[in-house]
DNA sequence: GCTACCATAACGATGCGTTAAGGTCC
DNA sequence: CGGACCTTAACGCATCGTTATGGTAG
């Protein structure tokens, strides 16, 4: 096995997310691996854990699964050579739409994060 | 109706809850509204508000319904002036637990916006 | 063949959102 | 009596956790 392919556990460990969380993330397209070994096991390159670092970060910002599906395919469609000039616009669209999303998520964790440490500090004199 | 009586509506207003997660506050028990009308309306008094803010905070540290429940419980016990010695020996116990772990969540709430600052400026530079 | 790791499948839990069908308030 | 607000009941759903059962890697 290549050094850079690894299995699921080794994946999950170095992104910080379950194993069961990886398999779900495959099961609803999110982030496939990119092989899998004669026996069937889940094969990782470092690219795949690029895009599960990509995408963790989401979950505390709220965004649905589907959301982060659409964020990594607008990225995709930016980055790729062969995208036609509409699609490159309209990924671009829609990225000045994910980051102004993500403006206002940051801020609202902001706020929960005041109001976290007012409720730490009031439990601390009850 | 007595101006510290308030319907479900005013009530979730003044919190910032849905209407929909104080009707499930009750059904699990843990904030139930003191009154009713005589329509069947819950009237919400500005003691349930306080109840309702104390736990708001629990939800973005990770918190259970239940769990909330019990922290209620154990402020209850400790404030209330009848509760014998042992309840109030393990209300002061399990509330030193709780300080610990909001204190654990805190630190991971700020993690989290840390990253999700990142994610935003990484967002901005393609 | 031992051990750690992995597979699929399927049920369960949490925390509400969302109708639907109909009373209450003033 | 109209319109805003409320009621219960029930289904839906996203995101995994948690078994259960059995195969794979080395």
């Amino acid at each position: 096995m290549p050094r850079e392919l690894m299995q699921i556990g080794e994946a999950a460990e170095r992104v910080g997310l379950s194993v069961r969380t990886l398999r779900h993330y495959e099961e609803v397209g999110l982030v496939v691996p990119s092989a899998r070994s004669d026996g069937g096991f889940r094969l990782y390159t470092e690219s795949d854990l690029a895009r599960l670092a990509l995408v963790k970060p989401m979950k505390p910002l709220g965004f649905t699964l589907d959301e982060m599906c659409d964020l990594l395919a607008v990225l995709d469609t930016l980055e790729s050579a062969d995208s036609d000039d509409a699609a490159v616009a309209e990924a671009a669209a829609r990225l000045a739409t994910f980051r102004r999303v993500v403006a206002d998520r940051v801020r609202g964790l902001r706020d929960q994060l005041a109001a976290a440490e007012d409720f730490a500090r009031s439990l601390e004199r009850p």
